[in-house]
Order: C-alpha cells, then structure tokens, then sequence
DNA sequence: GGTTAGAGTATCTTC
DNA sequence: TACTCTAACC
C-alpha cells in the first residue's frame, strides 16, 4: 500500500494501530485522509476483516464519503465495516436488541420538535400552565438529566424550586408516554445501548468482540453519553483512535464536551499522542487570521497551523449600510469571481443562525446568482409534508401518539378536541396508546382507514403506499379543492415528497416502511448539501460548514450581538465557542475569505445597529484590506451617535454584585456578578438570570 | 366542532 | 417580522 503521499506525521498515524491513540488534527490537517488510509491499511495490510472496525463520524454525509472512500482503496468488502454517526450505530443496535430494553419491533424515533410537542402536551395534561414554565427548558432539563444518567425519581429527589420539581413531574411522564407510545427520542438512541451494555454483558462482549478496532472522528464534539458508549466498547480491546481538535469544538449547547479530548490520556494510560499541525487547505493569510482569532481564547491546548500554500490574498472587509446591503455586495463579489472563471459550487457564504439566509436569498434571486440553502427550515418541516409523514409513522407504529394526534383530524374528520381529550384520558388511565383505546364514534373511522394501509404497507411499493394516503385520507382532494396558489405549492411539494421516495427506492432496492423512516429521522438536510453536482453557491450556517471545504468563503454578520450572538455575552465559556466557531468558519476557505457585516439589520420586525464582531478586530489589520473605508469612517461617526443618544447611560454606573436593582422591562432584580461591562442580575420568575450590558439605560440602582 | 383574530413570543447553533 | 397558540364566537 502506498503511504507516501502522507507526511510523518500522517503516516505514523496510519502505522500505529494498536492500543489507544489520540490524533490532534488542525483544521485542514487531512484528518479525513489519515482516518480513511488508516482503514484501508488495518483491512489490507494488517488482514483485519472489515466486519470488526467500526468508524464513527459525525455527520451520515461524511460516513457516506469515507465509506466511498475506503471504497475505493480496498473494493467491496469495505460495505462491512461499519461506518456510521453515533446515532445511527445506536439505532442499528437498538434495532437488534429492542427486547432486552422492553420495546417491540417497530421503534418510532421522534426529532426535538416532536420531544417539545410531547413536554407540551404533558404540561397541559398535568395541569400546568405553559406560559408559566417553558416547554423547551423543560425539554432541556430532560436531555441534561438523561444524559447524564439521572433518573426522574432521582431527578425529583434533587428538585429545588418550583420548576426543577415541575419539570421532574414531567419528566417521569414524558418518559411513560415515550414506552408506551414504542417510540425513542435523540437521546435514547446514545442512552438505550448503553442500558442495554450495563445490564446485558454477554450482549456487550458480543458487540466487543464484534469491535476489535474502533475510530471516531471530531472526538471534542462527543457528549458524555458518547463518551461512555466509546468506553466500554473499547474498555478491554484498547485499539481506539480519536481524532479531534479543541478548537473545533463547537457543540457544547447539545452537550458536547471538549474536555473528553483532555481527559484521553488519563483514560488511557498507555495513550500515544500525534499531532498534525500542517495545514493543507488554506492559504498562510486564511490560517494567520484564524489563528489570531483563536489564540484568545485561555481553555485550549497550544498549537498553531502552518502551510505551504504561500499568502494569497487578502481578505476583504466591506461594512454594509444595511442587510440587503450586505447581500448587493455578496453578490457582486459572487459575480465578479465567476467572471473570472470561478465555479458558483466552489463559493460559500456562511452565517451564524439560519434566519439570515433570507435576505441572501433576495439578493441571489434579484442578481440571478444561483444558490442552495444548506439545513435551515426546510421541506421537511412543511405542515403538508408533516402530515404525510405522520401517517407512514403511524402505518407504521400505531401506537406512536405523537403522529396520530397531528393528524386524527388532518384533513378535518369531525374529530375535535373534546373527542381528543376523552382518548388521552382513557389512555391515560389503562396505561395503553391512544389508538389501543379507541373503539367507536368517528374515531374508529380513522382506526379502521390505518388499518386498510397498515394492510396495504406490504402488499406495495414506499412511493405507491404515499399515493394510497394521498388518495384514501383526502389529502389530496382536500388541496385540489382549495384551488389557491399555497395548495398548488403544496400539491407540488407532496409531488416531490413522491420524487424523494422514488429516488429512495432506486438507490436502496425495495425499502422497507423501517428503513425510509430511519433514514428521514437521522439524515439532515445538512447531509443534503451539494456535492458539485449542481452548480450553486452554498448557504450554510457555521455549525453546518463543519468538516466542509470552499476556494471562496464569505462570513457574512459578523457583528456584536450576531456574531458573538448576544446569549453568550458575558458567559466566558460561551464567549469562547463563538470565537471556536469563528475559528471554524475562518478555516474553511482555502483561497480567499471575505468578511461582512451590516451598521442596520431588521431583527424582530425592527430595525437595530450593532458594531463589528470583536472577532474581526483580533485579526492582524495588515491582513484585511477594507473595502470601503470612507463609509466605514462616516459610519463609526454614525455609530458613535446612536450609541450616544440612546441606549447607554454616559457615565459608567457603579454595580457590583449583591446590589439590588430595577429593570424596565424585568422588574426587580438583584446583581450576581460583574464582569467588564456585563452584568449578571436575577430577575423574578420567569425572567431568571440575564446578561445585560451594565450602562444600559434600561436598568437603575434602587 | 370549526374558524379566526389577537396576543405573545422568538431568531442561536443540530444529531 | 412571522409563526404558534389560545380564546371567543359562529
């Protein structure tokens, strides 16, 4: 086998398979490379069978392409090896075990909307009311709570206030409906594996033996129950290889925890450590900005990114007037490179959350720039597509309440909310799912209209049982009646949905309801992005650009408030993501990297001004060329006026800890710490902790 | 039981 | 702004 496009470092990588091993790969260090030559290697060189290597990554994209990848190196046996997301390893055992866990066959996954519908609805049914405890930080607590192996029972114990207690009332129930209802959350597909490991060894030696060689790929991004996971299935073969980079550790709102890449050496005592530090990717330019950003930060291990790949240009800093400002010049400079020759798919532009694709998206179409958005709100979350496949879900487990309350009376039925609370008490009362429980009025209806489908699931193909739906629950007639250009759109879009499961079927052979259904719950829209085979220009956010790679990269937004986003301000640690994920974002351009910001952007229906992301001040200036310093000038004169006149007291007021203060919109609060110009104050119920900006006028000594 | 207007709230990131 | 939820009316 041939190593020698590899450097030392690399190929010492690939050579040392045995026994623990910890890569610290840096942003563009062919991390990917090393990982799938080192596959390669263990099947070819070392005669390992395919079947007992498992490799981890961390979206179904990147396990689809170093799955073709391996592909390509050792032929078709690389199909045994597994490679796989967390999640999908999880499903694939939960799948072959589900009776060990006390689940039957047909296990619905819910996404986090469906977990927020389920909180929902329990608060509601529990008696509490909703616009006192909020749904999603309930949700919340449940994950932590889970993921860190707590119990509800335990949970209740440790309840300290009025909402820690609510929320394990809740808890408790959450977790009922989700067994009885046969249906997992995320969570559970981390969690249930490990239950299963702890109380059934002989299925966890199984499954070690199985193992013998285990590779995970953005190790920073694992989260304890990951972690856990790792651990005993390495626990006695040892062969494990991280790879991960701190500075690339950009989840830690989902959990994730960069300090398992710390921690590696203590679990493994006999751990080796290689680090790859040159960069192939981008120019010395591109890495000394990104590096000049992320060497701010004090929670990180030494390590600075070096290439050959000479200066390149500068970057380019234009401050807009506005948003749409903003895109007119995204798209200029869009237009400009592709006169020069450059391909639409080798442009991102990247932003930091999803809404401002919007006002991109205006500006491409009005300059006729084509583009694809990466993620976001997209097909998958339309009401008509949501309909569709909560009755595949249902066809498919009947006992999944979740699917059948969305659409029991969709299209209308006469089934109405009094009819719908009568099932869910019933239900509740004889422990059984909702459909268990109906039996009569219109309700039975709709059982027995499930009941032809469920007959029909087998006897057809995916994309003929979606046709039978459309037809036999009026779907269909409902949207051909309503004749308005939103029917016709979403007509067009049940069409597509069609499209989807035909491709579907063409790739996988004949499907199965289980597989179509996996595969929607676990596969984002992320995994979606264009492979160049469209020519487009790719929107994404920072969080989706990971692990990704563009000659041309735009970072658009990068203001205080966006960029850092205004929920970190104040908080260190999360100061501190947002400067890894300006790190991410920096690194992702191998030529050229513009950066943007607008002084006025409309957010909430308003229209606000922000400053310049601290961020673009941390770079070298002599690496930027600012492209409108006239107006840049007159703007800060601008700026210096708005924050004069409004918003900020002039003279610095005097808080510190412990003072009691009033906030026109919070009431009575009092001071937890100050840092800088933050200060942290606790407000009554429900406001809680807030970070605000000290001489905001908002707030007053009382 | 269905419809609709008004209120309220969120936009931070995702498997 | 734009979406979701609720209450009140039909």
């Amino acid at each position: 086998m041939n190593l020698e496009e590899l450097n030392k470092e690399q190929k010492e990588a690939v050579l040392k398979t045995e026994g623990p091993l910890l890569i610290l790969a840096g942003a563009g260090s062919g991390k990917t490379k090393v990982l799938t030559t080192k596959i390669a290697y263990l099947i070819e060189e070392c005669g390992i069978d395919p079947y007992n290597i498992l490799a981890i990554t961390f979206t179904n994209k990147a396990a689809k392409e170093m799955q073709n990848r391996v592909y390509n190196m050792v032929g078709e046996k690389a199909k045994k090896a597994q490679i796989s997301t967390f999640h999908s390893f999880g499903v694939s055992i939960l799948r072959s075990n589900y009776r060990y866990l006390g689940y039957s066959s047909n296990i619905v996954i819910l996404d986090s909307d469906d977990s927020l519908t389920v909180v929902k609805r329990t608060l509601r049914e529990l008696g509490f009311d909703n616009k006192v405890y909020n749904a999603n930080k309930i949700r919340n607590i449940i994950s932590d709570s889970k993921n860190n192996d707590v119990s509800p029972e335990e949970f209740a114990k440790k309840a300290y206030d009025d909402e820690s207690v609510v929320a394990s009332k809740v808890y408790a129930e959450y977790e009922r409906k989700l067994k009885i209802n046969n249906t997992v959350d995320f969570d559970d597909l981390l969690i249930l594996p490990i239950k299963l490991f702890k109380e059934h060894k002989e299925v966890l030696k199984m499954y070690e033996d199985r193992f013998q060689y285990v590779l995970i790929d953005e190790y920073q991004d694992t989260n304890e129950a990951q972690y856990t996971l790792t651990k005993m299935l390495t626990k006695n073969n040892r062969n494990i290889c991280c790879v991960g980079d701190i500075d690339q550790s950009i989840y830690s709102f989902r959990g994730a925890n960069y300090r398992n890449i710390l921690n590696f050496e203590k679990d493994y005592k006999e751990a080796t450590v290689i680090k790859l530090e040159q960069n192939y990717r981008s120019t010395t330019t591109i890495l000394d900005a990104a590096n000049d950003v992320i060497k701010n930060n004090k929670e990180r291990k030494d390590k600075v990114l070096w290439s050959n790949n000479g200066i390149g240009e500068k970057i380019s800093y234009y401050r807009a007037q506005n948003g749409s400002d903003e895109a007119r010049y995204v798209t200029k400079e869009i237009n400009k490179l592709v006169d020069q020759g450059v391909e639409y798919r080798d442009i991102a532009v990247l932003y930091r959350t999803n809404a401002m694709s919007r006002i991109l998206e205006e500006g491409f179409i009005n300059d006729k720039v084509p583009y694809h958005i990466v993620g976001g709100i997209g097909f998958y979350n339309r009401k008509e597509i949501k309909d569709i496949i909560a009755y595949l879900k249902l066809i498919y487990n009947e006992k999944d309440d979740i699917s059948l309350l969305r659409v029991i009376n969709t299209p209308k039925r006469g089934i109405g909310n009094r009819s719908i609370e009568k099932l869910i008490e019933k239900s509740n009362e004889e422990n059984k799912s909702i459909y268990d429980v109906i039996s009569g009025g219109k309700e039975q209806g709709f059982k027995d209209l499930i009941e032809i489908l469920k007959d029909k699931q087998n006897k057809m193909t995916l994309t003929d049982l979606v046709e039978e739906i459309l037809i036999m629950t009026g779907i269909r007639k409902e949207y051909e009646d309503e004749k308005t250009l939103e029917s016709e759109n979403r007509l067009e879009n049940l069409e597509e949905f069609k499209s989807i499961t035909r491709t579907f079927e063409d790739r996988e052979g004949l499907v199965s309801l289980e597989d179509f259904l996996t595969e929607l719950s676990l596969v984002t829209d992320v995994d979606e992005s264009n492979d160049g085979d469209d020519n487009k220009v790719n929107l994404l956010t920072v969080h989706s650009v990971k692990g990704l790679e563009f000659d041309y990269v735009f970072i658009i937004g990068l203001e205080e408030g966006i960029f850092p986003h205004m929920n970190s301000f104040g908080i260190d640690s999360e100061l501190e993501e947002e400067r890894r994920l300006c790190y991410v974002a920096i690194t992702r351009a191998r030529k050229k990297l513009f950066i943007s910001n607008a002084i006025f952007r409309i957010m909430f229906g308003q229209e606000q001004s922000s400053e310049p992301s601290r961020y673009i001040k941390e770079i070298n200036p002599e690496l930027i060329d600012i492209v409108n310093p006239e107006i840049n000038k007159h703007n800060s004169k601008v700026q210096e006026k708005i924050n004069a006149e409004s918003k900020y007291n002039d003279e610095d007021v005097d808080l510190q800890a412990g003072d009691n203060v009033y906030h026109d919109v919070f009431g009575q609060g009092k001071v937890i710490s100050v840092s800088n110009d933050i200060a942290k104050i606790a407000f009554k119920h429900p406001y809680g902790v807030k970070s605000l900006i000290k001489n905001h006028k908002s707030i007053s000594k009382i």
